[in-house]
DNA sequence: AATGAATGAGTGTTCATTCAT
DNA sequence: TATGAATGAACACTCATTCAT
């Protein structure tokens, strides 16, 4: 990699974290290129020039994201030997991590969720794909579940992602909306705790 | 009641309407007054004579929504006679409910929530100060059921409100993100399941 | 005069009076309607039924001007015997006391006759008819003073009606702008003053 | 200077000038901001380019003036060596020379303190610095004048300058309603004459 | 005599986007 | 590689005006 390259990379990766940073701050819609450029200590050119237009940057986004986020919650469910709880547990560990150290990406796949769930857009599809792969991983894993016998709870499979992602996202906006009132550690064990007997019982 | 304050009545309600579903279909910032005017079949002009501002309309919505839904779900947990596991169940009963007949409005909530969630509006204020209501009431109906041994879940306050309203929002997001898909019914009564044992266990 | 007329002419006239000194404090464009009506304790809607538009109501408030202001001012100067200057100084003599009993009356004509000097308007031909009434007299009281004797003052009436003119507003004007700073009274003795002696000089 | 900043500092000559056209013949408020881009050859964005806002555009212009008219007027003041008349008939003359060289910028600074006189606003804060500089430098010829007895005139030195800047500004605004009507130079010979005698008298 | 609901054109302002350099 | 000038469409908001009552 030469030093154009390089440069390259870092200005890409300036305006990246720049993005995410003021996405999750403000949204996607109140937030303008142009704070974005000035965060990342480059002008709106440069964004046009990396990324082509607003969209295409969020998109971009979705891309890292399904790289550091979803894949590896995907891989903790596929990878977790055990029971579908076990793998459960896993998958939220693997979430709450993110959450914690890199905590605006994946605010910003569930917040984005919200704000295009219900449109027909380039970016709403984009959203709804990332989603898509982490529901089909945990569907399989319970119907593995149900076959090796490792799970007794009855309902479809649908239901069942459902509520695993439900409790997930939802954990992470509380955290984050109560940022300083609640101790994040804690309210994932308790959510562990909760989920683990809930699942089990 | 007068014809005037009749036809009043009737263009605030068309505006409120129309702001509820396209506030939820698009977000705050992404949805015109025009837009909401149009739905509304009235004018721009008339929005403002009746609101004053768009930061107006959505503080109007807020309050709608505290009436027709945070006290109801404040009245649930308080008049709940027994557990405080059979409070969360009849707040997420109630929850529901307002999901399937006013689903634009609970939905609302959550969506300003996450909108406005870290922000320092007043907009964002408001609807901060319809959450605290929730927590506080979930908070003592813990607390009691501490105090009277109908509760045996150790953490603190905050984690078990926190998680509870979790849960609760997460259910209603991924009923709406995944509609046509899953079974809402059926996904109430799944959250029921595992809150029930999982608090109990 | 029957009650309705009363209160006719009462509403009327609260009406004005709010446009006088709404149109002074902010100016012609700077003043609505609402506020106006406001101010006067009625409805938008009322000054429509009295005066039909917010140009006719300025015209409106020209004919109080001419009846009220400039008609004692050329009854001054028509009617003081003496020289020229006797008849300048009676003329400015006049024009602060308007100012002072009821200088919004005087402020707006003379603040109109900028903010609409230049255009082609019926409200800038309003103006400028109110003003060359004035200049008429003074230049015919200027030219009878050529005549008889007791002006020496040697310039085209056209150039003494502005300067006397040009004093008189400037001199309003400048009231008006330090208010608080400067004395009214000790004002308008320096101005006649330096008018006496410059004149007659 | 490269190309950029040539065509920089174009736009905003053109921009600036445009707008001492507009404000003037229209007044502040009556003028658009779409009126002053169109007579600039540009667009509503690039004024909001290079000043920001409708207000920083015309403080931007009370900048220009500070240094285009009020200092040349009051260096006149300072500089000319003579008694306290002579130093206004400097002044007087600076004026008007501006007055005819560049008539809208001197205008639109006194239309400007008679449509923002009376507010409390930037605006009105800006028009009234440059107006109180004048004060003080003619208030402090006048003090001299007193002190080493070229002057006579007995007055307090508000009085004194209050009444030089009404004949100033008076005779510029007559100058302008009546442009065709009456002759410039001959009206500031006469406005001389009288208050050379005047003053001194 | 007076109101208040409703409108529509217009205003200041923002912002994604383009493009020459 | 990156900038900055420029645009145009969209936005929140204002306001003179109309009209049924």
């Amino acid at each position: 990699m030469n030093k154009n390259q390089i440069s390259r990379e870092r200005s890409k990766t300036q305006i990246t974290d720049a993005a995410f940073r003021m996405f999750i701050e403000r949204g996607y819609h109140a937030t303008s290129l142009d704070a974005i450029a000035q965060e990342a200590n480059l002008t709106k050119g440069s964004v046009y020039f990396y990324f082509g237009s607003k969209e295409k940057l969020a998109l971009h986004l979705f891309n890292i994201i399904h790289d550091e986020i979803v894949c590896p919650q995907v891989e903790a469910i596929e990878q977790t030997r055990g029971s579908f709880v076990d793998k459960v547990v896993a998958y939220i560990h693997v979430g709450s991590n993110a959450g914690v150290h890199r905590p605006h990406k994946l605010l910003f796949m569930i917040q984005m969720s919200i704000e295009f769930g219900f449109q027909d857009t380039p970016l709403a599809e984009g959203i709804r794909k990332l989603y898509s792969g982490l529901y089909a991983s945990i569907e399989a894993a319970y119907e593995q579940g149900l076959r090796d016998g490792t799970t007794s709870f009855k309902a479809t499979p649908q239901a069942v992602s459902s509520m695993v992602v439900a409790v997930h996202d939802g954990m992470m906006l509380q955290y984050n909306l109560r940022q300083g009132e609640i101790d994040g550690p804690e309210l994932v064990k308790n959510v562990r705790k909760m989920v683990l007997s809930g699942l089990n019982g």
